[in-house]
RNA sequence: GCCCGGGUAGCUCAGUUGGUAGAGCACAUGACUGAAAAUCAUGGUGUCGGCGGUUCGAUUCCGUCCCCGGGCA
């Protein structure tokens, strides 16, 4: 019996589960399945959402959060945890998921990590630069820049980085440049060291689930339809009353800048929706490259129809 | 039936004063360290509507036919 336990397995480390994978591919229902799988042991397993949108308060139907019948009485925690009007970093939200991991292992229950951010999942595990704060109106200063004088600035502040970037890409050089000149040492510098990881100490349970890119297009334009059908015009009317900076993510979450378009008359529903489901597909597509290289290659890859859910179910209840 | 406009990549279109073509999007592959549902890099798309003519050479000029849109009857 006790050779049937996975090289994952201390025995010492408390247990964490990971059900990781593109958007549409069953993650949810999965994790829902696997805690009543515990609760059926007498062990309680708590979801712990590890997505980029489902986080923000505003998008419920947008963001696919699961709802209260879908939970299935399964404690949820950190879906809808952030107001909109605050942007929720990678490290923001691996530290209130680390504080959420932690108590539940000390109640004795396991957490199950639940999402398709892989830079999310990366910085709990493995932790990030300790890159001190920025002061806010530098960085409002430096992402107020044309890309192509960014560039430029970059070029000379911090050659190194420069390089090593496409001239076109915003979000870097933007948060490259903050770093130089709000700490005066180049981003390189702060990531020689990565802090706050907690992959030392966890018995981690990683699964990703990959089903075929067809099948996952096909789920998107469904989902997005069934969105527009239960409420997602009128979320993004009641996020654009709030008026808040467009640069925010909530105001960027796929499908807000398409209703809203709509909404001011720019383009018809229809339109909208087309619009959506490309984005969304887009969207599987990146993090498909993401599940299938950046996540650590011992982590095993499923489709999700053939998911082995008894034996890995077996294998974290073994712990 | 007549007149006008159009038929070029999966889509929307540009272009070739005659030397077999190109953008955006889609698609594919990949990158990814503090707004990542973000941001970006790379790549191939093709009987240039059919058939004939002129020409060394036609997607381009001419003829004819077909199809789509609009107008006139």
């Amino acid at each position: 019996m006790s050779k049937d336990q996975s090289p994952n397995s201390s025995g010492h480390l408390p247990a964490l589960a990971l059900i990781a994978g593109p958007t549409a591919s069953g993650k949810s229902d999965l994790a829902v399945r696997l805690a009543l799988a515990l609760a059926d042991r007498g062990r309680r397993g708590v979801i712990v959402n590890a997505d980029a949108s489902q986080v923000y308060a505003d998008l419920a139907v947008l963001s696919a959060r699961p709802s209260a019948e879908e939970m299935q009485g399964v404690e949820h925690r950190l879906f809808g945890a952030w107001d909109g009007a605050n942007a929720c970093s990678a490290a923001d939200w691996a530290g209130a998921a680390k504080r959420e991991i932690v108590e539940i292992q000390a109640q004795g229950g396991v957490p199950i990590l639940v999402g398709g951010t892989g830079l999310y999942i990366r910085t709990l595990l493995d932790g990030i630069a300790p890159v001190p704060e920025i002061d806010p109106a530098m960085r409002k200063a430096v992402r107020a820049l044309p890309v192509a004088q960014a560039y430029a600035a970059l070029q000379v502040e911090d050659p190194e980085r420069a390089a090593r970037l496409g001239a076109g890409d915003t979000t870097r050089i933007a948060r490259a440049l903050e770093v130089v000149r709000s700490t005066g040492k180049s981003l390189t510098h702060w990531q020689a060291r990565s802090e706050g990881g907690i992959a030392s100490m966890v018995d981690l349970h990683a699964a990703v689930l990959l089903s075929p890119r067809n099948k996952l297009y096909s789920r998107c334009d469904a989902r997005f339809a069934r969105m527009l059908e239960s409420g997602a015009v009128e979320e993004v009317e009641a996020l654009l009353a709030r008026q808040l900076d467009p640069a925010l993510p909530v105001m960027r979450a796929i499908g807000v800048p398409e209703i809203a378009g709509f909404l001011r008359g720019e383009w018809s529903l229809e339109e909208a929706q087309s619009k959506g489901s490309q984005a969304t597909r887009n969207y599987v597509k990146r993090q498909y490259t993401w599940a299938k290289h950046q996540f650590p290659a011992d982590w095993q890859r499923f489709e999700s129809h053939d998911f082995p859910a008894e034996v890995y179910f077996d294998r974290l209840l073994l712990n």
